[in-house]
DNA sequence: CGGGAGGATGGCACCGCTGTCATTGCCGCC
DNA sequence: GGCGGCAATGACAGCGGTGCCATCCTCCCG
């Protein structure tokens, strides 16, 4: 059973088919005008030989790799993960292969980085991510070199790129409002980086609910966190720290809640009893931690297929139309999740 | 300042360098026999182009293709994360790309698409994680392709293929005798997942632990979970339902041990007062639970790293050396975590 | 029954680079 | 002074496909 010991080429496919190589290229890639017989065979003689085609020489000939990159800053823990089953679900299904690459968006030779993985590859096609999404170098490259890239939760939508996202504003909004509700008047914001745009748009829907809800924004209660739990166990002691201290706090991430949640267990407060703590993002650690955690969940694997559909849609119609105008931009829906971490304040039964 | 409209190819830099196509070549692939001035020359010339190599030619030129592949079952959270991210330092480190397959091992497939990914892409490397380090299929496949490979935590060590991993066995050996040392006598157990390997070491670790301290081993006390948090609840449950309960539980992993955390704060019991816990693996939410969990740290990165260096290790004297023999196997050196989840059985003051 | 449309197939250059081998010039050595 | 040896360079044939164009055949229609 030992084969001939090189790999068969469309050469040794079209002779033991008894065509041409030109033909076993039009069946290989399901080109029309090929004879039902003639196809038979050339299946036959492929499944044959165990025949599969070299994706270099193709890509070289071509000039489609069938290669998506998704590019992405840090690695942002469960988060790009999740970005990355969804792209690859999608790669999987359209015969599209992953290739990524981290790209330290603080050195100074982004610049050199990002032209290599994108020219030297010949990337059919991009996939960004924070905090990548709005490198102004990374985008004039792909740009310039011609590849189409599509954007998830990007700051500022462009009218050359897709982008996929959901509405964060209106989630803080929702889920502040949830803590209104229960009769919240105090309620503390954690924010996570600055210049982020999940910051500030997670920031202003708090604002929002509670300024439509009469109750006035108190910069008492407002701390600036980095997204991380060290960042937030030290605004967490801050603000359960004061005098008046607030009945509930809005973590702009579950990481950071979890912070909060913990230094609330330091001090024996028992949750959510004493203290009504939400988060942001719905990550596994959500559901895990004690008590289970209200939250926001964003699809996010669902995001990064929808991402991955509008990049290959955009790719298999090359050279029909270049771009289709206005580009697409989807909000996808979100979940609140209302878990065990909130309840009315202390004395509100 | 729009250059030329087509991407540079190494001609191009021959004709402006005044060089021959191969001279170009072998500035760019830095080997020897080049004179001092003449790669000066063309060295000007690639940066005046901005001259980027394409890889396709260069792969279908030289059947070597730059790339890495990563096989993996299911996306085992932060775990094949960490794994990425130490993989992808090492590869852009050496220049190599990284290009991420998931394989569903269960599917009727497999081998085909297995053969499908190593085949096609030509890919120069492979290393595998969990699950499918020990799937035969996929082994083979990468066998008869004659594409090296490096194994992670693998059930079986092979002779024909590198492996990195930590002793987990120990691990669970010492995990169990800082309970043991603490004075507990009733240490519950929660299995991982049938047949994984994992499971199996760190329960025999745990066995063992256990009968060098003089304690027996009691069936009563093992329970069979799955990995994960659900399939842990129904286990921390049996376990704390006894009438003559653990005084701590050892979880296979972390998530296992949240369950049970969480199950414990629902009845009410104060941690690690009544109840000690611990996991295994260090994930992001051992430290972010309350209490912070006891656990143990594999680092995964480095494992990853070291698993890509000895891979590109083996490519670089391809053709030397078909294989060293023995094939490396790296043992590396895991940390146990003491935080807050542990502490002397009640009673025992 | 001639001509044209269009399906089916093949020929061949070429994608951009590397491997192999040939060629040149120079140096050292007997 | 002739010659082997080696550094330095180049010529050229592929690597394994695809794009473009030519060709052949069949069928339909006026």
């Amino acid at each position: 059973m030992a084969g001939p010991d090189r790999k068969p080429t469309i050469i040794d496919v079209a002779r033991l088919a008894g065509a041409s190589i030109k033909t076993v290229s039009r069946v290989i890639n399901k080109e029309r005008y090929v004879s039902p017989d003639m196809q038979e065979r050339i299946e036959k003689a492929v499944a044959e030989l165990g025949y599969q085609p070299n994706m270099m020489a193709r890509s070289l000939a071509s000039e489609r790799s069938n290669l998506i990159g998704h590019l992405y800053g840090d690695a942002g823990g469960p988060y790009t993960l999740e970005i990355q089953v969804g792209l690859l679900n999608r790669c999987r299904a359209h015969g599209y292969h992953l290739m990524i690459e981290e790209i330290d968006y603080r050195s100074p030779n982004v610049e050199q980085r990002a032209s290599a993985i994108v020219n030297q590859m010949r990337l059919d096609g991009v996939v960004l991510t924070a905090p990548v999404t709005d490198n102004p170098i990374v985008l004039r490259i792909l740009e310039e070199a011609g590849v189409p890239y599509v954007r998830v939760t990007p700051q500022q939508e462009s009218e050359t790129s897709p982008s996929v996202r959901i509405d964060e504003r209106q989630a803080a909004y929702t889920l502040t409002q949830h803590l209104l509700a229960l009769g919240h008047r105090r309620i503390g914001f954690i924010k996570g980086k600055a210049n982020h745009t999940a910051t500030i748009l997670r920031y202003t829907g708090y604002c929002e609910a509670l300024t439509d809800a009469g109750v006035t924004v108190d910069p008492v209660l407002v701390e600036q966190g980095e997204f991380t739990y060290a960042s937030a166990v030290a605004c967490a002691r801050r603000l359960l720290d004061q005098p008046h201290r607030p009945t509930a706090i809005f973590a702009s991430n579950d990481e950071m809640a979890a912070a909060v949640v913990a230094e609330a267990h330091n001090r024996g407060f028992s949750l959510p009893a004493n203290l009504s703590v939400v988060g942001f993002d719905d990550t596994p650690l959500a559901e895990m931690m004690w008590p289970p955690l209200t939250t926001v969940r964003q699809p996010v694997r669902e995001m990064a297929e929808t991402a991955a559909d509008i990049l290959i849609g955009l790719l298999s119609q090359r050279g029909k139309v270049d771009w289709p105008k206005p580009v697409p931009h989807q909000v996808l829906a979100h979940t609140i999740l209302l878990r065990q971490s909130t309840a009315r304040p202390p004395g509100k039964a």
